[in-house]
DNA sequence: CGTCAAATAATTTTCGATTTTTCTTCGAAT
DNA sequence: ATTCGAAGAAAAATCGAAAATTATTTGACG
């Protein structure tokens, strides 16, 4: 019946905004990327305006950066940016932790205790020895960590903490490799969960900031490519 | 030379979607208002694509609903979400509020005492008696919030909190009439005001937070049309 | 009289071409 | 050699029409 549409009962608009958003927090288009739109038709097989439509999409989620007459590029990422985008999302996420303890109810227990046993079963990377990103625990690492802010009631918090939670996997990105096997972030993981689950709000919120903390210090002090200068970015 | 633009160097797109922008804060597209391409393409007198891609922005801001294959039309309003928003945006400038007393330098502080004091010289409504909106007055105090929490050091946490300001801002349309003139807005500007300016970060919070509840109990209670009805909108 | 389905109308979405703007190249003049 | 500007090339933005989808009407049948 449909001929078109590419993947579920979306618009080709929405379906290009998903895997261009995917492509982008992935690192397969890298921060800086110009993106023509001829390029991206070829890339996406599909015509102007839904390329278009998705970019602008993008740039309001603050993926992609918009010039009037000067077209589309991937965000650039810089540590000075890192910075700020921790210390807000430590803000934001603690005040969804601390209003999911207080108001969460089973349902938010239950999901939370789901979410930590899946993403305890699955290898952080899928070799032994070297990292390879698995796409299995990615997946679940972002269901947990959505999880535990996941009664805060508020949809503008819960928004601005996606938005900033795919924003800081794609620094993640830069750096993953340097910390394995190193670092043990099921450890990490547990510890927010039990304080989460004990109503302990004060030791989850320290257990949370450490975690992304402990993130962000591997990332800094990594020697990503795209980190390399700084206030030159944009 | 350039035969086409209508404001100062932007694209069609971008012009239409400050205007839209603008007709959905200041109520002249009211919640719920369905949004025909053809009927926007009179409207605005520009084709397809930079309605589309207006709207598309503004759906990511939040002020503009999109359903696949159904269009767009303006954000619904209601009372419940009104009380999300208001609890959500008090968590949010009460960080960044916190931030600018905290880290704010003469900058912040010379930029605040002048935002209160123009805003201090324009009266509240246009008219004496009853109640009409002052688009002066409007931008003023835009620019007075904006001011207090100018220094906190996160594009992010900004970006959030105009984003709600936004949302805040249409809401107060509904029912601004309502108070003029019972309510003493500056005084109680003042007092959050002089609170920052002495740097008392508890005084400074708890007056922006009875300042934000006092806008919004007022909203709840009034009439509006469009906060009629409630838990059934969306 | 109500219900279901085909046909029609209205609307959204997408395409391909055109227009406009920006970027690049090349050559002349200082 | 360098700078400036014009000519050409590349890219972005826009338009108008075609294709696809959803909403509405109409009419047959129980």
């Amino acid at each position: 019946m449909s001929e078109r549409r590419d993947a579920n009962g979306a618009t080709l608009a929405s379906d290009v905004y998903g895997r261009l958003r995917y492509d982008i927090l992935s690192g397969v288009l890298p921060p800086g990327e110009k993106l023509r739109v001829e390029f991206m038709r070829d890339r996406y097989s599909v015509g102007n305006s839904p390329i278009r439509e998705a970019l602008n999409r993008l740039s309001s989620d603050g993926l992609v950066v918009r010039e009037d007459q000067k077209g589309f590029h991937v965000a650039n990422v810089s540590r000075s940016e890192l910075e700020e985008l921790v210390r807000t999302r430590c803000w934001l996420e603690e005040i969804a932790l601390c209003e999911s303890i207080a108001h969460g109810g089973t349902d938010w227990e239950e999901n939370l205790v789901l979410a930590f046993h899946r993403l305890s079963r699955v290898p952080r990377s899928s070799k032994e020895r070297t990292y390879s990103a698995n796409p299995e625990w990615e997946a679940l690492h972002q269901a947990f960590h959505a999880a535990l802010i996941g009664a805060a009631r508020s949809r503008w918090l819960d928004g601005f903490c996606t938005q900033l939670r795919d924003q800081a996997d794609r620094y993640r990105q830069f750096a993953v490799a340097a910390s394995y096997p190193h670092r043990n972030e099921l450890d990490e993981h547990q510890a927010i969960f039990e304080a989460a689950i004990d109503g302990d709000s004060d030791a989850a919120v320290r257990h949370l900031h450490a975690h992304y903390q402990r993130t962000a210090d591997i990332i800094q002090n990594s020697e990503s490519e795209f980190l390399a200068g700084d206030a030159a970015a944009e």
